[in-house]
DNA sequence: CGCCAGGTGCGAA
DNA sequence: TTCGCACCTGGC
């Protein structure tokens, strides 16, 4: 399948830490972990070539996946008109999207992230889906999907240990064993989303914040890393989560998370 | 070996 | 309320 795109950009949407189930092919493909589907996508100038393992409402799955029927470049402009700062660092990854993750793997993922690292909380993931997620052959490979909550919470502890979640392992298995609703956030304020959250254990502020982020699409919340503590101290001398909380909240509002976003990326790849 | 990573929970002050 | 420390795991 081939799909016109303007404004985005396919190897910064995958690659900025958004997501971990993904490689990134010889060809410059990459290919993408789904719900319910592998897909490998390659974008070549403003066009995109998707093969799928599962070719229903392809179309219509991607464009929800990485987000591309939002409006970005009105929100973009905002963020430069309340900072001319913020103009270098939106044009280092134009064409950036917040991808709409599923949200019990979301979860998952970030608990797992806790004082973790980016290669291991992938293999834990993988772990987890080979043991309990559904089997798919795409281009003569095999490939996991993530688990849903029915399956995964028939899990014992000493699996999820066996899959090198670490210490981690107790809170993945309480929250499965809990009655924590996943659509309740939708009901809920960011403010009090973010609480709920942080009612599970293992799960605080900047965990919390990437679930809100990455799996609910709540710009208004921002988790604050070592890449943006340094870029708020390089360029603002402003030191502390409180401080840059206050900085940008006071400044962003409702779009902190993307401006945190750009921060993030801009930081890690390109200075 | 010891140190540390996409943090958080816990007990002590 | 704040502060320091332990924590699976694996790569250096």
């Amino acid at each position: 399948m081939k799909l016109k795109v303007d404004n985005f950009n396919l190897k910064d949407t995958v690659t900025c830490g958004q997501i971990f189930r993904f490689e990134e092919e010889q060809d410059n493909s990459y290919t993408v972990i789904l719900a319910d589907r592998v897909i490998n996508i390659k974008q070549v100038g403003n066009e995109l070539e998707v093969t799928s393992s599962n070719e229903d409402n392809l179309e219509e799955v991607i464009r929800n996946y990485f987000d591309l029927d939002f409006d970005y470049e009105t929100i973009n402009n905002k963020l430069i008109e309340i900072d001319k700062n913020n103009k270098e660092i939106i044009d280092s990854c134009l064409g950036l999207k917040m991808i709409n993750e599923p949200r019990f793997e979301t979860i998952i993922s970030y608990i797992l992230s806790s004082n973790n690292r980016i290669p291991q909380i992938k293999k834990a993931l993988d772990n987890i889906s080979m043991t309990y997620g559904h089997k798919v052959l795409f281009n003569n490979k095999e490939y996991y999907l993530f688990p849903t909550k029915e399956k995964l919470s028939k899990c014992d502890i000493d699996t999820l240990r066996n899959c090198k979640t670490g210490f981690r392992d107790k809170y993945i298995y309480e929250f499965l064993n809990s009655n924590f609703d996943i659509n309740k956030i939708d009901t809920l304020s960011s403010e009090d989303a973010l609480n709920y959250l942080k009612s599970l254990n293992g799960v605080g502020d900047k965990v919390a914040s990437c679930i809100l982020l990455f799996g609910y699409h709540r710009f208004d919340v921002f988790p604050i890393d070592t890449w943006v503590k340094k870029y708020m101290k390089d360029k603002y001398n402003i030191e502390g989560v409180d401080n840059i909380q206050k900085f940008v909240k006071n400044k962003y509002n409702e779009y902190s998370g993307l401006a945190i976003q750009y921060m993030f990326h801009y930081k890690r790849n390109k200075s």
